[in-house]
DNA sequence: TTAATAGTGTCTATGAGACATTATGCA
DNA sequence: TGCATAATGTCTCATAGACACTATTAA
């Protein structure tokens, strides 16, 4: 009872940056049905042989022109997969399995819409309706559900990870820092804490010696560690 | 470019369990090529219009005759998505996209091989090769890391979970849960700190005020909390 | 001098690690 | 009575939260 050849594989794309204090996901508004003029998530069909991750970049990038380049010294975004979504009826057009990615990177000018898509644009999370309370944009399919996952997989990771460098550029300052920190968790963080927690964690950062000019004392500058981890975890206020 | 009908999509389950004081995973011997022989995970093709997790289930459920129920209060079990895996390349028949699954479960007799699988049996996770070091019993396509992959998983939720729960029968004594601990993590627990942080988490577990007979003194016996997440976390030995 | 932001110091409560001690059953 | 295991108590150290204070620039 194998009818496997009826099941199609998309890869989807939860793309987090923070701008202006704002925690904003990239959607794209769709070009055809179904859900044609509805925001959505970058993404679709896997192409036979290609890799899950390639695939994810690949859709990104031709429906956004974002690209999300491989880990590196240079550029600090960040691409893991999120979970796959395969709950039969989720897609009108038939069975479809969608492995999801969940990619963070510095503040990027907006996207542009291309291929499939008729426009792309950062939305701030805060104005979708993402299954909580009332309001908000209403995504297609179910990628309310699938940012919802990948925003509550970045909050958790702030805590035992370094990833919030992942956010930024370098240098950056630890206000900066924070300010990640706060844009996703959506809540304030102790200044004095979060510094002595950042520098006493070793590999967290790097002091570059140098400062930079603020409205009041000069900032000093930092570039991202080789730490990946956090013992013990940047806790966030409990629930 | 669209030949994603040549994508297979599969589950593939992890199902780990504790029995004196060993890790163990439940594995099939495969009946047919390719790999046949090997050792391999329980799974197989998805059916269209089936659900990703309902085809984790039926493929244990005929490979092995191991039942994962949903969760209750009857049963502790518990199964979760892990992680998907299709690097091309990973089924030497053709693309093959697997949707792994990782499940825990109380001490269960061992599973019989049926249908796909030539044989089933309990293995113990230290007797297999995970690539790491040297030895131990390689498994077929890609199921060592997708193995290895599930036991970190569970390492990780047993520090900020009350997940040692699912491996064990109510009622059961703190001892039984620190085994779980042990187990699974590889490494001794501290007695009296343990007793200290389970019993100082509300939830986590609840006292049933009766006793059991041990070598020593009698121990008392406790059934699962209400608590799902712990707060703050059972730490593991540092690395 | 004041506003604004960066950065430091300190008190306290909590919890983990280590270890000693007591309790309760059985042979 | 002694052994084995369960259960409790206590000392110390590390760290988070709260908060007060100092430093450094620009207007």
């Amino acid at each position: 009872v194998n009818e496997t050849g009826r099941i199609a594989v998309t890869t989807d794309v939860v793309l987090l940056t923070v701008r202006a204090g704002e925690l904003l996901v990239a959607l794209v508004q769709r070009a055809h049905e179904p859900f044609a003029g509805s925001w959505a998530l970058p993404g679709g069909f896997l192409d036979a042989g290609e890799d899950l991750a390639e695939g994810a970049r690949r859709e990104l990038r031709e429906e956004t022109g974002l690209d999300v380049p491989a880990e590196s010294s240079e550029d600090p975004s960040h691409l893991e997969q999120l979970r796959t979504y395969g709950t039969p009826g989720r897609d009108p057009r038939g069975h479809t399995v969608s492995v999801a990615y969940l990619a963070m990177v510095p503040d990027a000018p907006d996207p542009v819409g291309a291929d499939d898509a008729a426009d792309a644009r950062f939305h701030a999370v805060a104005d979708l309706a993402l299954g909580g309370a009332g309001g908000g944009l209403s995504l297609a399919f179910d990628h309310a559900r699938i940012v919802a996952d990948g925003v509550e997989r970045a909050r958790a990771k702030l805590e035992y990870t370094t990833l919030a460098t992942s956010f930024v550029r370098e240098p950056f300052t630890l206000a900066d820092l924070r300010g990640v920190y706060e844009a996703v968790w959506g809540s304030a963080v102790h200044e004095g804490n979060f510094r002595r927690k950042v520098l006493s964690t070793p590999g967290f950062v790097v002091d570059t010696g140098e400062s930079v000019a603020t409205a009041g004392r000069p900032a000093r500058l930092y570039r991202r560690g080789p730490a990946v981890r956090l013992h013990p975890a940047v806790l966030r206020r409990e629930i």
